[in-house]
DNA sequence: CGGCTACATTGGAATTGTTCCAATTTCATT
DNA sequence: AATGAAATTGGAACAATTCCAATGTAGCCG
């Protein structure tokens, strides 16, 4: 029986991640990689891994959330999107893909796959680069589930 | 010589857009409004309007500002947007139209016309309507002005 | 006009999400 | 085990925004 709740998972592909990024593999960022990497693609606040976390042995600070997502994404590891007013949200998903967003809930949700596609780009700005694009799909209406991670 | 500068503008469009909205037309509405809507598109920020209206005669408090930028909002005067954590921008610019984003100066310029088409939609979740489509361009390295309304 | 009422404005306090800081703890190496 | 660099932590500090209760004003009605 292979669980892969965050509790029981191994720490493998945790610590792979942070060995990867070149992170020491602290008490604490092995919690947090844990929950952030053990299962499928998530979106998390702040705040929202934070209280997770609070459930794990090592307490983990909220001081040291913030830390840790930073260095998570500037590593790669993660990347921060802000869709409503005062959240960021962090996406374990680091490739190029898009969101839906419930305005009622504030959950984000990865749009499948390549099902939006962006047609023409203008030209950037006079000496500028394109860093990146996001599109999200703001919906109403649904019963949107707390966290989810879309199709693949 | 038609001096089209928030000052001088005759109130007419801004009285204008306070009836159509519904709205009473204060000292403060207008003197906001004028800001607002005298020039072409504008993409501001709560704090940006609140420090331009104290030049104006009629002092505007920061708590109306915000009152007045949430129902101009509610009215449909006004799109607000949220591109980096922590503040809100207000775009006058009603229409279906997306963004360039100035990762380093925070500037958000408008995309030129129709120049960024999105293909296909995925379906919505189900139970859930598409509100509405945002795509944010974000480029970096260029000398990004203040606060650009980008070409019709 | 004078007054009534509902709506607006205001300053300041309260909230929220996030960052900063200085002191302590932990990791990795020797 | 000792050491130095890096991480963690609680709490203070911060910035943007909202809330609140008191005061002011617009518009209406007679």
């Amino acid at each position: 029986m292979t669980d892969a709740s965050p509790e029981n998972e191994s720490p493998t592909r945790a610590l792979e991640k942070l060995r990867q990024a070149g992170l020491r593999p602290t008490r604490q960022r092995i919690a947090l990689a844990r929950r952030l990497f053990a299962g499928g693609d998530r979106h998390v606040t702040a705040e929202r891994l934070h209280s997770e976390a609070l459930a794990d042995e090592a307490g983990v600070s909220l001081a040291t959330v913030y830390n840790t997502l930073r260095r998570f994404e500037k590593a790669g590891l993660l990347r921060a999107l802000v869709v409503d007013a005062g959240r960021s949200f962090f996406d374990t998903n680091t490739a190029h893909h898009h969101h839906f967003f419930f305005e009622e809930t504030g959950a984000l949700v990865d749009v499948p796959g390549d099902s939006v596609t962006v047609g023409a780009l203008p030209p950037p700005p006079p000496g500028t680069t394109i860093t990146r694009v996001d599109v999200v799909i703001r919906v109403t209406g649904g019963c949107a589930k707390g966290d989810g991670a879309g199709a693949r």
